[in-house]
RNA sequence: CGGGGUGUGGCGCAGCUUGGUAGCGCGCUGCGUUCGGGACGCAGAGGCCGCAGGUUCAAAUCCUGUCACCCCGACCA
């Protein structure tokens, strides 16, 4: 039993100055956490007592999964992130320390090395195979911006587990399972979550979903379709085009003089005074980007969007991968007119071997207005698959709320989430570059394929506290609060005796109880009550004398009166009832 | 790294324009009253006004520099 009169804890009356968003306005005002340093916070005991029964979740479901928990030291040397390359590929969110010696450390951001050797110093048999290694750690991660409290700190606790299999479809299985744990962990903390279609990015996996906690402070943003289930990072979304149209149909092709037309804005208009009838929509923008691929190679490109769009640079590159994009400078390159770029015709840049690719708003058969290749002209009905034939067919343009699903064709909507969970199909990146093999039944040495796994236990905590509190305060599901009932005494008589009493009850029926036991005036111990979040609030106050308790339910505000001698049992009842199947604690 | 903002008791802030003995609210300590919605009275404790230089008889206030923090963006296995 907690008692409020000797608990460590000091809520506060006013926001905190430097606290933007709910959760770590509240986590600091309710005495959970507190700063120390920018991205770095000290758990008090009541936050403690939350992440722990967090984390308590995360193993007990990874544990269901048959994976085994280690626990790597934080203080790594440097060998390990130079095998991997990550010494210098890390930059600047690298934690770096030199030991007495002169000797480089680290503090590790994240894992994967030193998972990978200690199975390859462990395992050397396919029987050993498949395993799931799992740790519960703090990561360090020197963030160019730390914010949002706990959202983004440069200090967090991190699940992350691997799994080793010999093959792809050991892997497929492991994937599924951390697939099925995760549901159930996020279900389990009380999370309204998505699975979003993430971007594998340049670890060269292939399967790759993030778990993200929809909440406006979130700074991920994803596109979920709002009639089926599909839903995706911004970067890795497909979005459906307009319907394919027979390029013959179209009318001819035909050349204007647009002069000073620059921007697709003075272009619609001096089309309009023509009597043209177009939109910015109806419009191609041309936009030259150069590519750098990891071999060093610089390589122009050309990309086709509708005008009223943006190229999405982080879309584009997601799509590029390996390759990475970088803003060009167009007058830099031979047989472009700035502004007046076209893909018709075969001349210029385009004759020179420039890759034009369209984004896949660009279907076939469309009909564009677009640049003539000519200062101050342009062409308008120039039609794909007539007029011209791009190299290649790369989603580029920025999402839209109310762009079409590529499943079903219904318009998506775009929200902000919090990544609470990434899983991804490393494949062998790690074991290629450590040499990760094990015998296999043929006797021949098999490479191992992995799979990486990331839960952000710290993240979660503040994605609850963003998605369950009120203006009042906090509103912690059951799973993660900091106690299962809050036992509140008001009043100058025996309120406080029996209100000791009850809680004695509570904690002999198994419950955590925290009991309010300061005497103050009763607006601070409801209104502390409120701050604080745990669920159930028993009230032992002025209906003592009629024989009566209150018995509050933080989440609905609804409150009913009770017997004393009723009371334990109806709280242990609540309490019980309100417990998520398939818990195991 | 670019843009904006802020540094004054534990927390939230005023004071700075126009230089002249550092203030308010909350919290904290003691005594008394109060006790179902952040109570009240009285008496207290607590501050190198981010730091360094400069101007001045005198600097929280003016000038120069510097550091830190917050927000937006860039970045983010």
């Amino acid at each position: 039993m907690l008692r409020m009169s000797t608990l460590f804890l000091r809520t506060l009356r006013e926001d905190p100055a430097d606290a933007e968003v709910p959760s770590h306005r509240l986590l600091v005002r309710a005495g959970y956490v507190r700063r120390v340093a920018p991205g770095i916070y000290t758990w008090l005991p009541l936050g403690l007592k939350v992440l722990e029964r967090v984390a308590g979740i995360v193993r007990e479901e990874m544990d269901r999964i048959g994976g085994q928990e280690v626990l790597f030291p934080a203080l790594l040397p440097r060998e390990h992130y130079e095998t991997s390359g990550r010494w210098t590929e890390y930059g600047d969110l690298l934690f770096r320390l030199k030991d007495r010696k002169g000797n480089d450390y680290l503090l590790a951001p994240t894992h994967e090395e030193l998972f990978t050797t200690l199975v390859k110093s462990e395992c050397s048999s396919y029987k050993d195979l498949p395993l799931v290694l799992y740790q519960v750690q703090t990561k360090y991660r020197d963030e160019a911006r730390p914010r949002a409290g706990l959202l983004r700190g440069r200090e967090f606790v991190m699940k992350d587990s691997y799994s080793f299999d010999l093959d792809d479809e050991g892997l497929q299985s492991s994937y599924d399972a951390h697939r099925v744990a995760y549901q159930r962990m996020f279900e389990r903390l009380g999370l309204d979550y998505r699975i979003v279609a993430a971007v594998s990015g340049a670890m060269g996996g292939s399967a790759s979903e993030e778990f993200l906690a929809p909440a406006p402070a979130g700074e991920d943003t994803f596109v979920s379709c709002t009639s089926c289930d599909y839903a995706a990072n911004t970067e890795a979304v497909e979005v459906r085009g307009p319907a394919e149209q027979d390029p013959a149909a179209q009318p001819p092709l035909q050349v204007l003089d647009t002069p000073d037309t620059p921007t697709i804005a003075t272009l619609v208009q001096v089309l309009k005074d023509k009597g043209v009838d177009v939109e910015a929509s109806g419009t191609l923008k041309n936009v030259v980007v150069t590519l750098r691929h990891p071999d060093g190679r610089r390589e122009t490109l050309i990309v086709g969007v509708p005008g009223d769009r943006e190229v999405d640079v982080k879309r584009l590159e997601a799509n590029l991968v390996p390759a990475e994009v970088e803003a060009a400078d167009v007058s830099a390159v031979p047989g472009l007119v700035k502004g007046y770029i076209g893909p018709q015709g075969v001349s210029g840049a385009l004759a020179a071997g420039v890759r034009y690719v369209v984004d896949p708003l660009v279907v076939r058969g469309s009909a564009w207005v677009t640049g003539a290749n000519e200062e101050g002209r342009h062409a308008v009905n120039v039609v794909l698959g007539r007029d011209f034939e791009p190299s290649g067919v790369v989603p580029a343009a920025e999402v839209r709320d109310g762009d079409l699903c590529s499943r079903c064709g219904s318009p998506m909507s775009i929200g902000r989430g919090i990544e609470i969970g990434h899983i991804f199909q490393l494949g062998r990146k790690y074991a290629d570059a450590f040499g990760l093999d094990v015998l296999g039944p043929q006797g021949k040495p098999v490479r191992v394929t992995m799979g990486s796994y990331g839960v952000g236990v710290s993240r979660a905590v503040a994605a609850i506290a963003e998605q369950s509190h009120d203006e009042k305060g906090l509103v912690w599901p059951r799973g993660v609060a900091p106690a299962d009932v809050h036992v509140v005494a008001v009043g100058k008589g025996d309120q406080g005796g029996v209100a000791e009493r009850l809680a004695a009850g509570l904690s002999t029926e198994g419950l955590r109880v925290l009991l309010d036991d300061r005497g103050g005036s009763p607006g601070v111990a409801f209104k502390d009550a409120e701050l604080l979040g745990i669920p159930s609030v028993l009230v032992v106050g002025k209906a003592l004398a009629d024989g009566l308790v209150e018995l509050r339910d933080r989440r609905s505000g609804t409150s009913r009166v009770v017997a004393v001698e009723e009371a334990v049992q109806a709280v242990v009842d609540e309490v019980r009832a309100d417990r998520p199947a398939g818990a195991v604690g």
